[in-house]
DNA sequence: GCCAATAGGGATATTCTATGTCCTTAATAG
DNA sequence: CTATTAAGGACATAGAATATCCCTATTGGC
């Protein structure tokens, strides 16, 4: 059970995204070659990113991505269920219907205990990562980050960011 | 990102086996009966739960399983983790080492802000689930189960175990 | 208008995990 | 001694994650 690599992804790009002025773009290729990640692959999670509305796009030499809202407004949650889905991490297959006590057309109403037990975990896990933005991850890599790489990392992308 | 079936069905079959008296042992052949599952396969998640030491079993003709602890004393957690692993959801793959603007012979030291937080949001999710008692779940399923249906069930499972 | 660069997305291949089956071994009750 | 069991290794299958390739429409700069 772990969450795909693309969740990673998507919160670093993310987090560089923050950092872009106003107004302006940083394409995928630009993305990818900073992070070290293949291009084309790395393209899903930002469009997976643009479904969910988080960031915006726009095409041409200049074109790329930009947050759709600003960093204070878009929390863990929104960003890892863009690209990870909105599903529960646990299925529940029924299997209390194969009880062979069971009477004939008995017909159970709702989720059992176990399911909804699984499911109050799940959301606890959701209830945290809807508690941190995007703009609490910038502050804090701000301070982790020594400022001679803060500084030049954020040059780079200024030079590439249409 | 889904958690293993196996997880569902260690949890049925912990529950089962909460209703089990004192000394008495049932085969995997009964729990896979009871809940319509592969035996073979069932087999593997109470090996699981076995190898982490959450039930007891016996070899033989009446042999089979039986809890090592008191459902008081079984989390949520302790029978997840058992199938499904300790390890973390959220995988680093430490890509801000990719930073083209990193100095050569720069290390970071530890994991970072999104590792930190992701791995917050993996410990509230287990936090929830060690808080649930199996004796907790027996209980609620006492009241949700119709008295024939677990009645009948409690027999049926009597009727097998050795 | 033309060209180069971009996002979007479909098709496909590869790798890894989850699922499922089969068989052998050692222990145990009757 | 026999039947039944847990344990576990070997294998097969299905599906998801990862990755690449190619085509299309749009856009900015010339
Ligand atoms: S977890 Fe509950 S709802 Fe899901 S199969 Fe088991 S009994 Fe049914
Ligand atoms: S999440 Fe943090 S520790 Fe993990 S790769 Fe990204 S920067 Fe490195």
């Amino acid at each position: 059970m772990n969450l795909k690599s693309q969740v990673e992804w998507a919160l670093h790009c993310c987090a560089i995204l923050a950092g872009l002025p106003e107004g302006r773009y940083l394409s995928t290729k630009a993305l990818a070659e900073f992070h070290g990640l293949p291009k084309e692959y790395l393209s899903k999670a930002l469009q997976g990113l643009s479904q969910a509305g988080l960031v915006n796009t726009t095409l041409g030499p200049t074109g790329g991505y930009r947050l759709a809202r600003m960093p204070a407004e878009l929390t863990f949650l929104d960003i890892v269920e863009a690209v990870e889905g909105k599903s529960r991490t646990f299925i529940c297959n029924d299997i209390r219907a194969n009880n062979p006590c069971r009477p004939a057309g008995f017909c159970e109403e709702g989720p059992c205990a176990i399911a909804r037990i699984m499911w109050e975990a799940d959301e606890a896990w959701r209830e945290k990562l809807r508690s941190v933005k995007l703009s609490d991850l910038v502050e804090t890599l701000s301070k982790d980050i020594p400022r001679d790489l803060w500084k030049s990392s954020f040059e780079w992308v200024l030079d590439r960011a249409g």
